[in-house]
RNA sequence: GUGGGUGUAGCUCAGUGGCAGAGCAUCGGAUUGUGGCUCCGGUCGUCGUGGGUUCAAUUCCCAUCACUCACCCCA
């Protein structure tokens, strides 16, 4: 029996981590630069939590949940962060600490849909909210900060796409709106958009079906219904977006399927890289009513998720050098014990070092070490032993010297002084 | 849930109704103990699985599974 990964959940190999380590260590950095600090919260919560707060008509709720009862508990596997972090927030009463609360998170998330390109079963999302700001500043600074750490990581061919869909009251007349607008449409409409029309108008909108986007041609978009402070509201984020010179669209068909939204909505797309249909990057906007509809106090919050393996996707082709690295190549077993002496003692300098302890000829020991990528290799054979020395091959330069046994950590240190760090590109 | 594509060596893929292939990787040798390039050689396969047609199936047919891309939806 050959086992396999479950379906739509991948393995991360060694060969690709490194990408990853750039890209998490990238995004905690621009947030902390933010004033944003990091929560950790359980992949596990309550069911009801996740339906309560996306809503019981999408899509993810209704057949995309890992869900399952334990001793007559309902549990989800959680299929975003948002809800968790809001959940934590209410649940610690955050709010009564601080006026302005800004966390960031990375994690997996889980969602039970088809897999393909740059959408997986368990797949990794790092976010970012803001509690008891009203924005839109920080709608703009948000976007400003995406931008940045996009172009930062040499992503290119940004899209900015941002709308409102206003308040209650805006939304609600929207939805009138539309309806009105659709309803004697609605023989033209695709069977899907048909069904969900009286429950979920705002959806026709971004339908991909040719159908569809010929029926909205003309229809009234979010903007035209918002009211005055929404509408004061909108306006601000799109001078300041401009202020920051950040180059945006407005996207009347931007509604995100999640039912917590509010007012500003935003997505960030690219078509860099290997990004297949999946080419939003990250998506997100105001929920300014889900904090109360939580059980907590009445604060307004916005907040983001991008999708780490799409980012990842958008970087693809990128290669990472890799980390210095000391291979030891002894030669049998009274040098093979002192090479496990010297490597630790190039360990404990932070030195990265690898001990080749096998049998087997000295070329092959140094062919993995070319392999490897190694700076140095040490050579520790019969001759050497018995003289008391180290041979010191510097693998770039193709020059070897032998070393006193008892010089050998200096000089090692003197060579690798140079390279980077460990930490710094593994 | 719907539709398309692909399953042959560790990887990327050719190929044929009649002995199973290449490149890369790996291992060894050319150099008794010296890596990158070069040259020579070796190892590695139930040709996804099950059934059918046939003297003969990896090839043709049917089924099935897996992977993959796209739709839906989403990050």
């Amino acid at each position: 029996m050959q086992f396999r990964a479950v379906k739509g959940m991948n393995d991360i190999l060694p060969e690709e981590i490194g990408l990853w380590h750039e890209l998490e260590r990238a995004f905690a950095t621009t947030a902390r630069l933010y004033g944003f600090e990091e929560v950790r919260t359980p992949l596990l919560e309550p069911t009801s939590l996740f339906v309560r707060s996306i809503g019981d008509t999408t899509d993810v709720v209704q057949k995309e949940m890992y869900s399952f009862e334990h001793h007559s508990e309902q549990l989800t596997l959680r299929p975003e962060g948002t809800a968790s972090a809001v959940r934590a927030y209410v649940q610690h009463n955050v709010n009564a600490s601080e006026p302005v609360t800004r966390w960031y998170y990375m994690g997996p998330m889980y969602r039970a849909e088809r897999p393909q390109r740059g959408r997986y079963r368990q797949f990794f999302q790092a976010g970012c909210e803001v509690f008891g700001d009203p924005g839109p500043a920080c709608d703009a600074e948000l976007l400003a900060m995406l931008v940045g750490l996009y172009q930062s990581l040499g992503i290119g061919d940004l899209r900015v796409l941002v709308n409102s869909i206003g308040g209650p009251e805006s939304r609600a007349r929207y939805r009138e709106l539309l309806l009105e607008f659709l309803r004697p449409k609605a023989a033209e409409l695709s069977t899907e958009s048909q069904s969900r029309l009286e429950k979920n108008p705002l959806r026709v909108l971004d339908s991909k079906s040719p159908l569809d986007k010929q029926a909205i041609v003309g229809a009234p978009s979010t903007i035209d219904a918002l009211n005055d402070a929404d509408r004061a509201h909108f306006e601000e984020l799109c001078a300041q977006l401009t202020a920051l010179e950040i180059p945006f669209a407005v996207e009347p068909s931007l509604v995100r399927g999640l039912d917590y939204y509010s007012r500003t909505l935003f997505e960030i797309q690219s078509d860099a890289g290997d990004l297949g249909a999946q080419n939003t990057l990250v998506g997100g906007g105001r929920y300014d009513g889900l904090v109360k509809t939580l059980g907590g106090p009445d604060v307004p919050s916005i907040g983001f998720a991008m999708g780490v393996e799409r980012v990842l996707l958008a970087l693809k082709g990128r290669e990472l050098g890799k980390p210095p690295l000391v291979f030891i190549a002894p030669i049998g077993n009274e040098a093979v014990r002192a090479g496990l002496v010297l490597g630790n003692r190039l360990r404990a300098l932070g030195i990265r070092t690898e001990v080749d302890g096998r049998e087997g000829s000295l070329k092959s020991k140094l062919r993995r070490a070319n392999s490897m990528g190694a700076t140095l290799a040490l050579v520790m054979g019969e001759q050497e032993i018995a003289q008391g020395t180290i041979q010191l091959k510097d693998l770039a330069a193709h020059t070897q010297l032998d070393v006193a046994q008892s010089e050998i950590v200096q000089r090692v240190r003197e060579r690798m002084q140079a390279a980077v760090p460990v930490e710094a590109n593994s």
